[in-house]
This record gives structure tokens, sequence and C-alpha cells, in this order.
DNA sequence: CGCCGAGTTGAACTGAATCAAGAAACGTGG
DNA sequence: CCACGTTTCTTGATTCAGTTCAACTCGGCG
């Protein structure tokens, strides 16, 4: 099981204070597989830290069910665009195993903001890795192929191709689900 | 031309310390149509607010120059993969047009950081926003096609179409040039 | 005046979507 | 713990969006 205080210890320390201020605005959750922690077009007001199991960000497109994001456990996730904004959200939370989470009111955390520097920083911090990972993103599809994409997957993350159906892993590529079946079946071919 | 304080103090309200302090770093550049601020694959060391003009991020991929992001007159613009990793940068930076610019070094603004909690804010926010919009853009390429995201380009940022040649907002859009021209010659015909 | 980069247009080709049917895996209740 | 229904995955056939290659136009500049 993940622990959030190690994580946020990689990116800056904090203090016992700050330590226990977090702590106590934490709640453990455990979710069952299959449940929504947050439903498209509703105003979100919590984030998550996932100390087990494993998530999904998604939204519909023309009724279709696109997957945007993953995370498992010892990584942090929430609809930000609508936490940041306090407008409803575009996207949902789905839970793709039993897991076991963390669950902080985003209130909570912009207080926390507010008192300490340094979870500003962190904020900072983590927003900047998480903006630089989207850029990272938008270039597989400037400029790769499906295949491409695919690979540069299985490269960076694959225990994902164990845990997630091919279905929402298609659709986080931009592909269909056929043509991902087909990659892979040519990959496993040699 | 756009005034970086305004700016920053639709997100923050800078005291007067802050401002001067902000101020003191700040460099102001001309730069002819052409110019690269920054090449790819060295260390970034500035970050800028465009004044007056317009800049583009770019990239190589296979031989390809590939645009990854525009900033006009009144934002920012800088590699940030360098600059907050202090590795090279996979970008570069280039000028469309004559352009007047604040430059700011990164470890100044690092230095705003933690001398002020305000700056540090700052910074949150706005990488968070970056983060947002390239989440959104992430959408255009998994559930558009390539006609759907220029028309979505033409309703948000119509501006572009006039100041950038069709190559860098066809590689922006992740389309070939060609296909960008036939659309566009599609729509003009009616 | 002639060149050069930027944009357009046509023709051939290709990667990927869609449609459709079947196989495998999964889980739920009897 | 087996049987059945549902969801997930595979495979084939067809269609289509978008690429590539190539030739041509146009406007600006030296």
């Amino acid at each position: 099981m993940k622990n959030i205080i190690q994580y946020i210890n990689q990116y800056v320390k904090l203090s016992s204070d700050e330590e226990q201020d977090l702590l106590k605005e934490c709640k453990t959750r455990e979710v069952e597989k299959g449940h929504d922690l947050h439903t498209p077009g509703t105003i979100a007001k919590h984030f998550y830290f996932i100390e087990s199991g494993i998530a999904r960000i998604y939204y519909y497109q023309n009724g279709n069910d696109i997957t945007d994001f993953f995370a498992i456990e010892g990584e942090f996730i929430g609809t930000l665009d609508s936490l940041f904004t306090g407008k409803t959200s575009l996207f949902g939370i789905h839970v793709l195993e039993k897991s076991k989470l963390l669950q902080i009111k985003y209130e909570a955390l912009e207080r926390l903001y507010d008192r300490y520097h340094t979870f500003e920083k962190l904020g900072r911090i983590l927003a900047t890795k998480g903006y630089l990972e989207e850029v990272a993103r938008t270039k597989t599809f400037q400029g790769m192929n499906a295949e491409e994409r695919y690979e540069l997957l299985v490269k960076t993350e694959p225990h994902l191709l164990q845990r997630a159906p091919l279905g929402h892993i298609a659709s986080y590529l931009g592909i269909s689900q056929v043509q991902l079946s087909r990659i892979r079946s040519k990959k496993n071919a040699f």
C-alpha cells in the first residue's frame, strides 16, 4: 500500500505540523470495482490519492466512453477542471479494481495552500509535472501513428496493459478497440 | 502593447515590493521575424512574456518541424521541459513576427517563488491552467477528426489563422499541410 | 524580371474506422 | 461448482479519411 507522505516528500519536505494538518483532512475510503467516484457533469469536491488499486478519468463524446487518464496506487487523481474552476466537470472517475483511497476536500487543500507556502510549492510542482506529461502526450498524437503510440505505452506503462480492458486503453490512445487488438496480435506473433 | 503586471493581477494581487522585485528581473528584448529565442537540444535559462508579436514552440520529429504551441502578445512562453528539470529541451522557440519580449531568468523566477508565497501561488495557478489547456487539447486528438479540430481552432483562436503560416498550423493540429489546405478551401466554398 | 517560399489541386495509396460475426473470459445465481 | 448470460476480445471484409508525391499558381522580393 502506497503512502501519501512518502510520495509528497519526493518533492517537498513537510514539517510535522504540515504533515499533521494534511493527514487531519484525509479520509480513507474503500470502493468496489466498477464504482464511480465522480459523475461527469457534476461539480467535484474531492481530490484522491490511491493507496491501492487503479482508476481512470473518462468522458463521453457522441455517446462514446473515452478514457483520458489512468492512475494507480501511489498517484493522485481528480477532476481538476471542476475542482480548480468550481464549475461542473466534463469528466468522471471510474474505479477499475477494488481500491483503497485517501479522500481530501479540495477546499481543505486550498486552505493548506494558503496557510503553508510548502503546500503551495507542492501544488506548483505537481501541476507543472502534470503539464509536462500532457505536453508529451500531445506530441504522441501529432507525430506518431497508432502502432508507435501503443509501443510507447508498452515501454512506459506496461502495467496498464494487464490491469485495464482493451477498450479503455484504445480510447486512451485515440484509436479503436479493433485496431488495438490487431496491433497487439501482430506484435505477439514474434 | 500588453503589460505583464496587468496579466498577473488577473490571478494574484502583487504587493509593490513583489512588483518591484519582479520588474527588476525583467529585461526588454526586441527580436526580428524568424529569430530563434531558443534552440532544440540546448538548456533553457529564460522565460518570456510577449508584449507584442507572436512566437511558437516547435520540435523536430524525423526531420519534420512540428509546432507544439503558439503564444501571442499578453502571454507567457518558455520551454518548461528544460527550465523545470534543468536538462536540455526537446523544443525550440521561434518568433513569427518582429516581437517585443520581456525576458526573465528562470533562476530569478525560482528565487521569487521561494521568497514570496504570492509568486508560488501564481506559478501554481498558471501551471494548473496550462495543464487544463493541454488536457483539453488531448481531447481534440482522441475524439475529433481533422476538420473538427480545424473548426475548433477557428472558433477559439481565429487570430492564429491570419498570423501563422499554414504549415505551422497544420502540424499544430496534427495533420498535413495539404489536408489543411483542402479543409479550408471546402469551408470557403460557402 | 525571374526566383522562391507558400499555398493549392489532382491522383494514387494506405492506415485506421466501421460493420459484422464469432470466440473467449468472466461473474453471478442456482 | 457448473451453466448461462454478458462483456471483452479477435478476425475478416469493406469503406473512408488523410498521407504522399507531384505539378502548378500566386504574390513578394532582390
